[in-house]
DNA sequence: TTTAAATCGGATAGTTTTGTCCTATTAATA
DNA sequence: TATTAATAGGACAAAACTATCCGATTTAAA
């Protein structure tokens, strides 16, 4: 579904955030340690993720990375997979068809079209606060 | 979604029914013309689909691809998929969690559960032969 | 002002996916 | 039986993705 690069960014700003809810910024170090993924890896998703301004990072000593309670509330799952993966999931062909709309369909084109708007709506509409909600109490993991 | 191979296996496999329906064994030449995929790839593919009983093989002078009548009716898109990209699209954590079920879930679990059993169930619903029909009125397109 | 802790960013390496090339094998037909 | 047209399959090459390493830069604090 998503690439690599995409599950760990999506993980690390759940994390992010989480932390941000308790006014903790968080280091890379901790992150990749905290998601389960390679630490160099990850810091240059994080990069890309900090010049989407999905996440905040602060250089230097006692830097690392937040999210501000606003853009928890506001930032949608989609806009994360959106800044790594780009909308291809949700946008383009199901059989890779370049040009492939309802006036020039490939032959699984109305199938896909329902299914995808599923998804894009679902992008769409959770939050990365939503997200947080389950790890707090436990009922939801980011391992393993 | 699907990986290249995966896009050219289906959109292979569409056209060998088409013409299957009317009793013409096809080439590869013709096969990656006819979907505009690189030769020598789809070569591969057919192969891999010919061992999973997708297509039917028939080497030699005037040899070539098809699908037996009963087939095309049988054969359901996620038998193809599944002999090129496996299970891993509607099995398997979005966030690329190893263990991720109803018990210890990731944060996105629950949504992406019915989103993957539609793909699923739409996957083992469409036909081959479904997916040929609007080819011959013109209706859909294999290429561009 | 020096040191230490952190991100940034470029270079590089490994792995998987995608794609090509060439030879062997098969089978129809002249 | 020789030729020709086709698939089969192994080896290789290119590109994309995943991952690592290291020096540069930034900033807090001793």
């Amino acid at each position: 579904m998503f690439s690599k690069a995409c599950e760990y960014g999506i993980r690390a700003s759940i994390y992010i955030a989480l932390q941000s809810l308790e006014s903790r910024r968080v280091s890379l170090k901790e992150i990749a340690e905290e998601i389960n993924s390679p630490v160099a890896f990850t810091a240059k998703i994080l990069q890309l993720l900090s010049k989407n301004n999905i996440v905040d990072s602060v250089k230097g000593a006692h830097g690392g990375f937040e999210i501000s309670r606003t853009q928890i509330d506001k930032l949608k799952l989609s806009e994360i997979v959106n800044a790594i993966d780009g909308n291809t999931i949700y946008e383009g062909c199901g059989l890779g068809l370049k040009e492939c709309n309802a006036e020039k369909p490939c032959p699984v084109h109305d199938k896909f079209v329902s299914i995808r708007n599923d998804l894009r709506q679902m992008l769409e509409n959770t939050s990365l606060y939503e997200m947080t909600t389950g790890l707090e109490m436990g009922v939801t993991f980011l391992k393993r």
